[in-house]
DNA sequence: GACGATATATCCATAGATGATATATTGAGG
DNA sequence: CCTCAATATATCATCTATGGATATATCGTC
């Protein structure tokens, strides 16, 4: 093989920042676009995230260069807006959304149990 | 009444920034002195997150700040060390905890569902 | 062809996070 | 007693992350 640049273990990038970590889940729904990713990251939230044109790019960015994220030539329909640049996890972009979740979930489980004495 | 500084909404103060958020989850077991939920949090967290004392203490000086923490005078034992601070969640504390949990919950649903499509 | 919504992009200021360093106390062993 | 590692709090300087504002251009509709 020609060096396929391995991957390194997805812990050793936790914990993600949190806007890493949200367009990563948006992108879990399917492949999106930088401006659809803003809309289904507030929507998701109830509102309470909103990120605007400066994280967004920004954080994208990141992503693509850590080999999380990679733009893809796809079209949803021939006729799809020029202008849209389209983003779709890659295969350690999923490792790490899912290491984080599980991260997360850990942490949430831990303030759940501790916050309500009365259930187990 | 003499005014007593209505507490906000906690979902106001959302989402909360990582190192805070762990402190809070830190004392929902019960109060603690900071330089134990420096251990705490890397114990529970698997190792993953290390928060050194520069994070610690600058976090806690604004939890204090916000009122989600307060100092408190309670000695576990008379011969504690008396170097140590300890610290406790306050209601609106516990409230904030609370949400930013149920927030991230979410967020790790929808993530744990997309990225297995196994399972409903 | 005017206009608001869509879409990507960057500037700059603020907020958050962290390694290194400083200072002092405690407790175990010699 | 004295030494020394571990405990404990604190701050500095810096780097990273986030966000408001702004810029530019295209799309769709009227």
């Amino acid at each position: 093989m020609i060096d396929a640049e391995a991957s390194p273990d997805p812990r050793s990038l936790l914990p993600l920042p949190q806007a890493q970590f949200h367009v990563l889940v948006a992108l879990t729904a399917g492949d999106r676009h930088g401006y659809a990713i803003m809309g289904a990251v507030e929507e998701s939230s109830g509102g309470v995230v909103r990120m605007g044109p400066a994280t967004l790019y920004g954080t994208l960015k990141k992503l693509v260069d850590r080999d999380l994220v990679e733009e893809s030539d796809h079209r949803p329909s021939s006729n799809d807006d020029e202008r849209r640049r389209y983003y779709r996890l890659t295969g350690l972009g999923k490792a790490v959304c899912q290491a984080e979740s599980d991260r997360l979930s850990t942490l949430v489980s831990i303030a759940s149990s501790n916050l309500r004495p009365g259930l187990a």
